[in-house]
DNA sequence: GCCAACGTTGGC
DNA sequence: GCCAACGTTGGC
């Protein structure tokens, strides 16, 4: 896949994480209010966190088998994809034995916190929303970690999130 | 707790 | 390279 550029447009992600794990507010305690992104073990959310993802681009926190499960919040990419070296850590629960330092196979990105929404956007509220209702992690059988999310999407998630 | 969706694995 | 079995995700 072809590396994007730093001359591109901004663009918009959803990252999805189990709130028991790692919720919004667990970033919000977090040093500097930033983490990375590691234990992604999915090929397609790799690609996209190893080749499109930038610095700058925006990012919704996005709470899954949580009740209620929401867009919580926003986040902005502080680094670009780099490899996840959680998977070369025996031991660890993000550990591939087939990871190795040339062929790292997994990447991560680092994020920052950018808001809680006042109003966490549960799925009720996106369902019921013209735009929001059509976005990727709305869509039955919608696996995927790592998502692409659309400007007007962005946009109208924002106007439902209180700002 | 159930189960549909779907990615991965491994036998052939 | 096919595809059945299996494991995981994640909404409900």
């Amino acid at each position: 896949m072809k590396k994007s550029t730093a001359t591109d447009t901004r663009r918009y992600w959803l990252f999805k994480s189990e709130p028991d794990v790692f919720s919004i507010h667990d970033l919000a305690n977090a040093k500097g209010k930033r983490t990375s992104w590691e234990g992604v073990r999915n090929y397609q959310a790799r690609n996209m966190l190893r080749d499109d993802i930038q610095v700058g681009d925006g990012v919704f926190f996005y709470h899954s088998n949580a009740d209620p499960m929401c867009i919580a919040g926003t986040a902005e990419v502080v680094k670009v994809g780099y490899p996840d070296h959680f998977a070369r850590e025996a031991g660890h629960k993000y550990f591939d034995e087939s990871a190795t330092e040339d062929n790292p196979i997994w990447f991560m990105v680092d994020i920052k916190l950018t808001q809680i929404f006042k109003t966490p956007v549960t799925r009720d509220m996106l369902s019921a929303d013209a735009v929001c209702s059509n976005m990727m992690v709305m869509k039955k059988g919608s696996r995927l970690s790592i998502q692409p999310v659309t400007k007007e999407e962005w946009d109208a998630v924002h106007a439902l999130g209180g700002t």
